[in-house]
DNA sequence: GAAACTTTGTCCGTCGACTTGACAAAGGCG
DNA sequence: CGCCTTTGTCAAGTCGACGGACAAAGTTTC
């Protein structure tokens, strides 16, 4: 529990509401005594607790479990349906948003492509999605509305301060929906969505420390610290694909040079194969690319890996060496043990993850890396979506950090 | 607050009397009603709290303050003598340790050299340390015991995972110094103990979040984020020292090469300086060296730039350089805004400090790196001490921070 | 200079929320 | 069948923040 000033007892009483619900939400079904037993509050206080949380409609109780040596225990167990929240995931070519229950179910999902709006016109588009998934969710259960954005965003005020591709500057997006709705609604930046998606609906990755690593167009990370996103102080941590990495690389679209996007993002990806097919009009890539017209996406990159072209395992390989410098700079500065991969460039699959892996073990120091996992997460197109609602899922229901 | 498991009225009682100790801490003198405005607690509260912090002997009267169009208050304030600490330096060359009291002021100090002593000799060198201060400090107001260590710490257990120079290992120095003394000790990596004491000595730099990089024999970086220190899943947040910055480096005394030590430490530019020194024989810093009697230390090369020279001048804003990309690389993952620098490196000054600063914000995405400021910190030589002293005090003390 | 108004600090009663202890219900075990 | 365990609940107790009232000690106004 982080406060701004003051305790009191009704933040006592949320906090072991929400960690109540937590603890039922990881382990259930589970009996009010092996809740007190776990959180180490009495059975009285969880009982009362667990009385509430069923008034709400959360919880309920779903039967007995087997005796062991006593009364056989009333087990409980989160209402799965209880709620739905409606998750955004503004994306750079279309905007996705779903209906999602209580375990990160995806209920119905409607996307539109963007097709080069930006200003008013995107955020027309942003209220009409929300506005059919409101119509369409069942009454009286909708949580809120999580958005997952590109750019910087404001966590607090649910304002994006500056999303390039959108054109939105100063944008209130929190509070228009909030208003439009009468739902609380919470905003932030789409790596970071995704970071605390990993973190709470992974329920064998449950360790307090996190950092998910998106990349796609751009790249950016989220760090879960202590089960709770950090913003840093002007809410950009985590913005690491503008960190120069090459000593005389080429112009970035911010304007500098050698950017980590520039070598490792998926459009960088891309471009290294246009070069490396005009170089080789006979190989696997040129032929790919005449089958598409002209045009080459990362996950035609990713089949020629998989089917075994040289050059296409030569291009996946060094832009995930590049990558990973970055996340041994990550692992060396904040020591954290899961690293998670996320994005479309994750599908060049394991050229390209070995060697992230090679790279991060090859710069770190040995004693911090070696413990270190670097895995390939939720490859849904969902995962900013399902990451938006567990930030609000986590922010309204006061689901409090494992452990 | 952050809480492992259940929440209760004891913590919701801490919290608050750390919360009015700080707010006395930071604003004092100052009045009850005063405090209560500032924290939001009642007047009710406050005058509690207040008494219980003046029974334990932490807070005193102090006469009363300037009407504002009632009854004047009175002021209460910090016995600033109240509790004294012991803090330790464990450093490379020497272990300095001295009484603190509450404002970080030192008492009483002493300093052994380490002369090459290590395992048990070292240890018994620090214990004798600690008997000499115990013996020193007054009767029954000493709080406890802060050590500052180079090396990986569990800060948890206080136990020594791994100091190099000390040939420590698995050594638990906080329970060995609890149990002979009877008093809580507190053992921390160096460089983030001296980022906390920087966090909370200056009275002027409380933002909740901090980097304080300390380059000296090695470099490591302390990390305080919402006004605690992070200490990562294996208690290396911060070992940035040994990422590896350059391609083709030489070998590090980590056994791996190009390390951020071994550009940028201050036996990186000795060792620069004696290179050039032969070099140019007839240079300034040839010229010191052999007034050195063949030896050369990092204030020498200091004195050299503060002279003018042009080749200390060069080495100085070069190893500034390879530091301010470490920094961009902090700056754009966590976004933090106060950078503070510490060690001997930051005796060479201004042409190094531009150097790291020009360094960070051409490799920094703009946006992040022009609000943030990097300052060379506490240049006294018991940065390391005080900070240990300010990690058992804000424990102890349940010191909040501030905002 | 007295009355009216403010501000401060404390006292007392209230209330919210966790804890303790007791107890009935419901099961296993000898 | 009787004894022991475990579970869930109830009533009483306690801790600690809150709100209102009030005296003390100022300032401002007339």
């Amino acid at each position: 529990m982080r406060l701004a000033t003051k305790a009191t007892h009704q933040q006592t009483r949320a906090f072991n509401h929400g960690l109540v619900l937590r603890t039922i939400y990881d382990l259930g079904p589970i009996s009010r005594a092996e809740i007190a037993r776990v959180t180490e509050l009495t059975r009285t206080s969880v009982s009362e607790l667990v009385g509430e949380a069923i008034d709400e409609g959360l919880v309920e109780e779903v039967g007995r479990g087997p005796s062991s040596g006593g009364k056989a225990p009333i087990l409980v167990q989160v209402v799965e349906d209880a709620r739905v929240v409606i998750g955004l995931d503004l994306g750079e070519q279309a905007f996705a948003g779903a209906l999602v229950d209580l375990r990160g179910r995806v209920q119905r999902r409607i996307e539109v492509p963007v097709d080069g709006r930006d200003g008013k016109a995107a955020l027309g588009a942003v209220e009409r999605l929300v506005d059919e998934l409101v119509d369409a969710a069942p009454a009286g259960r909708l949580l809120g509305i999580g958005v997952g954005t590109p750019g910087l965003v404001d966590t607090e005020t649910g304002e994006i301060r500056w999303a390039v591709n959108l054109d939105w500057q100063d944008l209130p997006l929190g509070r228009i929906l909030a208003e439009r709705t009468g739902l609380p609604a919470f905003v932030a930046n789409d790596s970071r969505a995704a970071a605390m998606g990993e973190y709470l609906f992974d329920v064998n990755r449950r360790a307090p420390n996190l950092v998910a690593i998106k990349i796609g167009h751009g790249i950016g990370a989220g760090i879960v610290l202590g089960g709770e996103l950090f913003a840093g102080d002007g809410f950009g941590a985590g913005e690491i694909g503008h960190t120069s990495v090459v000593d005389d690389g080429v112009e970035c679209r911010c304007g500098r040079f050698g950017c980590l996007e520039t070598v490792a993002s998926s459009r960088a990806v891309v471009e290294q194969a246009l070069a490396e097919a005009a170089r080789h009009p006979d190989g696997d890539l040129a032929r790919r690319l005449a089958q598409n017209g002209g045009e080459l996406t990362i996950d035609d990159v990713a089949e020629a890996v998989r089917a075994g072209d040289e050059q296409a395992r030569r291009i996946a390989a060094a832009a995930g060496r590049w990558l990973g410098r970055a996340v041994a700079a990550l692992i060396g500065t904040l020591d954290i043990r899961h690293v998670v991969l996320l994005g479309n460039v994750t599908h060049l699959g394991d050229p390209w993850l070995d060697a992230v892996r090679d790279e991060a073990a090859r710069r770190a120091l040995t004693l911090l890396s070696r413990e270190t996992s670097i895995e390939i997460g939720g490859t849904s197109e969902d995962t900013v979506l399902l990451g938006a609602s567990a930030l609000l899922m986590s922010r309204e229901l006061g689901l409090v950090p494992a452990r």
